[in-house]
DNA sequence: GCCAACGTTGGC
DNA sequence: GCCAACGTTGGC
């Protein structure tokens, strides 16, 4: 029997919108240099659907959905010395980071704005709404992602 | 611009 | 291993 698994992932319209993610199809999503965040995408699986919520804007909250389409990719950027996310102490024989391919599923007619989201969900439901929370990479409880898909 | 909530770093 | 200082995220 499969599991569905959903999942939040931020991003800042600013360096990365869903318009963007709508262009290009598909995407890496690298750059991810939180413990955490990495191991929550290394529990990702092929299938899984991905809630993109716009952080650092006006009004921040949910946009659209997307689909893990492949895993383990190593982080290219952490190589590269140009890039914001280059990390010195990340080796090519030992890397330190990888990511995950997402792929386009839909853009939400309208954002589920967060102070919508703190209406509908507790901060144990939806660990986004929770105030000062900081990961860029959250699980979604399944019948709150149940919820969610109706609304976007 | 402010600040809360962390994660990271480095001295000891 | 502790912890203070510092940096980052991201809402407001």
């Amino acid at each position: 029997m499969t599991e569905e698994k959903f999942w939040l992932m931020k991003s800042e319209p600013d360096a990365y919108s869903i318009d963007s993610l709508k262009n290009d199809g598909v995407t890496l999503w690298d750059g991810i240099r939180n413990y955490q965040a990495r191991n929550f995408m290394r529990d990702m699986k092929k299938g899984d659907q991905v809630f993109f919520y716009h952080s650092n804007c006006k009004p921040p909250g949910i946009v659209g959905l997307m689909e893990v389409v492949d895993l383990n990719i190593i982080d290219p950027t952490q190589f590269d010395k140009q890039s914001k996310y280059f990390d010195s102490k990340s080796k090519p024989e030992n890397p330190r980071w990888d990511c995950v391919k997402v792929k386009f599923i839909s853009k939400s007619k309208e954002i589920l704005s967060l102070p919508e989201l703190k209406i509908l969900f507790s901060e144990d439901d939806l660990l986004v709404v929770k105030k000062g929370n900081r990961l860029s990479i959250l699980p979604v409880k399944n019948d709150v992602a149940k919820i969610l898909l109706k609304k976007i």
